[in-house]
RNA sequence: GGGCGAUUAACUCAGUGGUAGAGUGCGUUCUUCACACGGACGAAGUCACAGGUUCAAAUCCUGUAUCGCCCACCA
């Protein structure tokens, strides 16, 4: 007797033996082989700000099927592994954590503690997220592994600003950015939020100067304006009005006086910027702080630009008397002082989007800052465009998106060809590796200049720009020179305290982790490997990029851009785009609104095959996939689902409705709550990945019950019986088919092959069919090659999916059948994680045959539902008459054997002159004018008023279609295929009617 | 405001011109020797709405509505 497995599936045991099994065996390093074909993935790095969530869960799900497909495929696949270090929000995070446990800012610790700190949190996550993945089941090339912040990584990222410094790409530029004055940083807009604050909507007036100063009557004249933030009064360069506005027209080019200042400062008209509809119709100009008044100063730069304010929130110098302040007492002592010279209008209350940095949580204010950007325009000396580069890579078709439309998006993007602002104002991150000073007078500049200019020149490290209207100079050095730093530094120069943006060493991600700038650099972690120009030369470029369309113009273009900056060729030859996942009401998961779903309470509750097999089948082309959230109840394992009113305000405590306890709803909660159990998190989407791991399970212990005596050996299919025969037609179709659909990145399309075939073809036919062939010392030997050998196609179909389920049967499989396979035995892979993917002859694809075990199925299906709409038990068995032709006949009688025990039938009786038994029990089913002998079981009054329901559902198709036939312009103009389908269709309702008809007959005479 | 997507059974989704599909759920039934995470059968849909193209529209076109995502804007 053959080993026997358990009666299910156990996913924990499975998770943890085999994870440990592939690690030791070591089948996911990659090394470069010029024999084998490269596939590469490298992984979107995930933030090392906190744990995986579901859309990790679906991102890397699919990357891990690609490359497992791939390496079974015969490639010499590589996923490499790794994490970002996301600037603002890592930092941000462990600076509120310093907050909130020690009351400290990161002022108070200072930049290398601070920085010190942000290391340990992200060897801390770091492992969590690597854990997670692992757990997952995720493929990687652990000994890959990178972080942005890696000396790897450090190395291309300097490399590659020198050399777009060097290049021109680099400028020193200002910049009106979202600053955050308690963290003093610039934030990205993504890092905003704007939300609606209950502020005032201040209406005041400015008076009009010049010849002489009054109107008509000799009364001053005053401009009035409204404003949300009265305190950037104190910055106004310019009022603002439309150019064919006629209540201004006159006043257009005169000055007004700024009270608090005492400035006089021009009316300008601009039909960009100021709205006739609009307020008074008349606008404050305040360039440096705000981004529409930024642009009018674009377009008119002689109205000046004036900042007011420090970095940390408070008026600066050029606020005069308010210089100080802050921001917000600045506004009442200005609103006041406007009070107090009569030139205040009024005010009323209003909502007024308020951006608020997503880290710190407080207002950002506009700021006018220096900063660091790549030129991303068209160029004029002859260097590419950097957009138009990346642009072009799309357009020319060397990189794919996949779905198509998302290029769309990209171009547009690109499009546009605006700078990339890189430098942010944070500790944590890529320092940026420039010198700068400026000088105090205009005569030592150029006195440096001369004298220094020359020596710069001539070392290949070093480049340098200089900003003429501040007198600085700027030096960028490729790497270290100690000896030319400390002369700098002891001529004024100062490295800069910028760091780079995350986005930029993430856009080299592709390269960078896989050794350019080359060659070999000394690798510190002896856990580790690095990369060199080996490396990148065999797997580069990599092969499909798997993202989300949110950061397609953050991350995908810029990836492009110095793929083909840097290596001169592109990143990935294909960037599939998978959906986002909703909840059941359409909104977008996330943790703070708790409707998240921790992937590993899925892995907990429902298996890692489960949730993968899950990932799979939701990922279709469209952009949105809604995943209903249920809580566990703790206490009685009960799923209770999320409602919309939940979310609106976190319910923070739920009432199991079948058990009737409270407990805390699963979320973002930072800690236990002794008083109130919190419930993880479910769904049951997930059941059907479990069960179908559950099944296979079953399948697999079916067969090792009944695979005694087994013996390899080959199989000659053209001698095989009708159902044999049919199986592998399934099969063969079913795995042209799984390898198309993961060509074209049709995940869901996988998941949905794969799950039919095995549950309804091979399970509930298929297997069913073979137990009395099983039996028979005659047929059993063949009915076990048949059976280990598609069971063997299956688990390497499944590998890439389910990769815990399939190894768990492939190892219990060879333990009963090493030997096994279609058409030819052979050896079994000692794992099926780098067992060969199966191919199969397009001569099994049998259609003649497929038709025939349709009619089987279909008569089968007929009996099984009379039986069970006159409730005849099983044990009766049931004589079965059935009008055909020959050649159907001739099917049935060949199925014989499996027919009567599928349907429960005594004798089966088929012909085109077969004689209508003498008391026939009713249809069977209109398609073969059958009988069944049913004595006695039938209610006549229900069965008929079926019948007359399915008969009229029968012809009105059957007059619909008649009616088509007859109109001349669908016979002229239908494909003659179709023309004759519509006849076939009508010949066989007219059989199916006219057999109703005569049971109909027979049951109102009975 | 612009772009993209969605609207098909109670739920989640397939279906791109020719008789409306699956899984879950639901109902009936079966705990007989792979699996109750199971087997068998069944009920259930004006394919969001309105026009148009076509011999023929869930499918193609136009418009409307609702929902979502991205981008821009909001003195």
């Amino acid at each position: 007797m053959a080993t026997e497995l358990p009666k299910a599936y156990d996913p924990k045991a499975a998770q943890e033996k085999w994870l440990t099994f592939w690690e030791q065996k070591g089948y996911f390093h990659s090394e470069p082989d010029p024999a084998k074909k490269p596939y590469t993935i490298v992984i979107p790095p995930p933030n090392v700000t906190g744990a995986l969530h579901m859309g990790h869960a679906l991102n890397n799900t699919l990357q891990d099927v690609l490359i497992r497909w791939r390496r079974m495929q015969g490639y010499n696949a590589l996923w490499m592994p790794g994490t970002d270090h996301a600037g603002i929000a890592t930092q941000a995070v462990v600076e509120r954590q310093l907050l909130q446990q020690e009351k400290k800012t990161r002022h108070d610790l200072g930049r290398d503690e601070l920085v010190k700190r942000i290391w340990q949190w992200k060897d801390q996550y770091e492992a969590r997220i690597l854990g997670q993945l692992r757990e997952i089941g995720a493929s990687c090339d652990w000994k890959r592994t990178r972080f942005t912040l890696d000396p790897v990584c450090a190395r291309a990222v300097r490399e590659t600003f020198f050399k777009m410094f060097r290049d021109g790409y680099i400028y020193r530029g200002k910049r009106l950015v979202n600053w955050d004055t308690h963290l003093q940083t610039s934030v990205a807009d993504d890092e905003t939020d704007t939300v609606p604050t209950k502020s005032g909507f201040w209406t005041f007036k400015y008076q009009v100067l010049g010849e002489p100063g009054a109107s008509a009557t000799g009364d001053p004249v005053f401009i009035s304006f409204s404003t949300t933030r009265p305190e950037t009064m104190l910055g106004d360069t310019a009022v603002c009005v439309h150019p064919s506005d006629e209540r201004y027209k006159a006043l257009v080019g005169k000055l007004v006086l700024q009270p608090h200042t005492g400035r006089k400062i021009p009316i300008i008209a601009d039909g960009q910027l100021a709205d006739p509809e609009l307020g008074t119709g008349c606008v404050k100009v305040t360039p440096a702080h705000d981004p529409n008044d930024y642009a009018c100063w674009v377009r008119h730069p002689e109205i000046g630009i004036i900042n007011i304010l420090n970095p940390d929130g408070t008026i600066n110098d050029a606020g005069g008397e308010y210089k100080g302040l802050d921001r917000y007492k600045a506004r009442e002592a200005v609103t006041k002082k406007m009070e107090e010279l009569g030139l205040y209008v009024g005010k009323e209350d209003r909502e007024v989007p308020l951006k608020i940095s997503d880290r710190s949580k407080t207002p950002i204010e506009p700021y006018l800052s220096d900063q660091w950007f790549v030129k991303m325009a068209d160029r004029t000396d002859g260097k590419p465009g950097l957009a138009q580069m990346a642009m072009d890579a799309v357009t020319g078709g060397r990189v794919k998106f996949f779905p198509e439309r998302y290029a769309d998006g990209y171009l547009a993007w690109l499009g546009e060809k605006r700078d990339w602002c890189i430098s942010r104002q944070l500790w944590w991150g890529h320092r940026i590796a420039v010198w700068s000073r400026t000088f105090a007078d205009q005569k030592t500049f150029e006195d440096t200049l001369a004298l220094e200019a020359g020596t710069w020149a001539s070392l290949p490290h070093v480049a340098w720009t200089t900003q003429d209207d501040t007198r600085t100079v700027h030096i960028c050095l490729a790497h270290d020179d100690q000896d030319l730093i400390a002369a700098l530094t002891a001529d004024g120069f100062a490295q800069s305290d910028d760091v780079l943006d995350t986005w930029f060493s993430s856009a080299l991600w592709p390269h960078s982790t896989l050794g350019w700038p080359g060659p070999t650099l000394p690798e510190t972690n002896p856990q580790r490997k690095a990369p060199d120009w080996d490396a990148l030369r065999s797997y580069y470029p990599t092969s499909t990029l798997v993202t989300s369309r949110d950061i397609i113009s953050l991350w995908v273009a810029r990836m492009v851009i110095t793929g083909l900056y840097n290596v001169g060729n592109i990143p990935f030859s294909d960037v599939y785009i998978h959906p986002q996942m909703q909840d059941a009401f359409g909104n977008r998961m996330s943790k703070t609104t708790g409707n998240g779903i921790d992937p590993l309470d899925i892995v907990d509750r429902y298996g890692a095959d489960a949730l993968r097999y899950q990932m799979v089948a939701l990922a279709g082309d469209t952009q949105d996939s809604r995943m209903p959230v249920s809580n566990v109840c703790p206490h009685c394992d009960t799923l209770v689902p999320i409602k919309q009113e939940h979310l609106s305000g976190r319910t923070k405590k739920l009432v199991c409705p079948n058990c009737k306890k409270p407990f805390r709803p699963g979320g973002p909660w930072t800690s236990e709550d002794p008083e109130l159990i919190t419930a993880k998190q479910a769904s049951d989407r997930f059941d059907q990945g479990r069960n179908f791991a559950n099944k296979m399970w079953n399948a697999t212990r079916f067969m090792l019950m009944n695979l005694d005596g087994y013996t390899p050996g080959p199989v000659d299919v053209a001698t095989l019986p009708t159902e044999d025969r049919w199986l592998l037609s399934r099969l063969a179709t079913t795995t042209k088919a799984v390898t198309a659909a993961l060509e074209a990145y049709r995940f869901s399309d996988v998941a949905r092959l794969v799950y039919d075939f095995v549950w309804s073809e091979f399970c509930d036919w298929y297997i069913e069919m073979s137990k009395g062939r099983l039996k028979a010392p005659a047929t059993r030997a063949p009915a076990q090659r048949v059976l280990t050998g598609v069971l063997d196609g299956i688990l390497r179909l499944v590998q890439p999916v389910m990769p815990f389920v399939a190894e768990s049967l492939w190892h219990a499989l060879g333990e009963v059948a090493p030997e096994r396979g279609l058409p030819t035995p052979a050896k079994a892979e000692e794992s099926v994680a780098i067992a060969k993917w199966p191919t199969y002859p397009d001569a099994w694809i049998d259609a003649p045959v497929e038709a025939r075990f349709a009619r089987m199925q279909d008569l089968v299906r007929s009996v099984r539902e009379v039986r069970n709409r006159y409730q005849v038990d099983d044990k009766t068995k049931l004589d079965v008459t059935v009008k055909c032709a020959d050649a159907v006949a001739a099917d049935f009688n060949a199925l014989a054997a499996f027919i009567g025990p599928l349907a429960g039938i005594a004798t089966l009786t088929a012909g085109p002159n077969v004689a209508k038994p003498k008391q026939a029990g009713g249809i069977v089913r209109p398609e073969f004018e059958a009988y069944v002998s049913l004595v006695g079981l039938i209610d006549p009054a229900a069965e008929i008023k079926r019948l007359e329901k399915q008969m009229a559902d029968k012809r009105k198709t059957l007059d619909g279609t008649r009616a088509k036939l007859s109109n001349e312009k669908f016979v002229s103009a239908a494909p003659p295929e179709v023309v004759q389908q519509q006849r076939e269709l009508v010949a066989d309702l007219e059989k199916q009617l006219a057999a109703l008809e005569e049971n109909l007959k027979d049951l109102q005479t009975a």
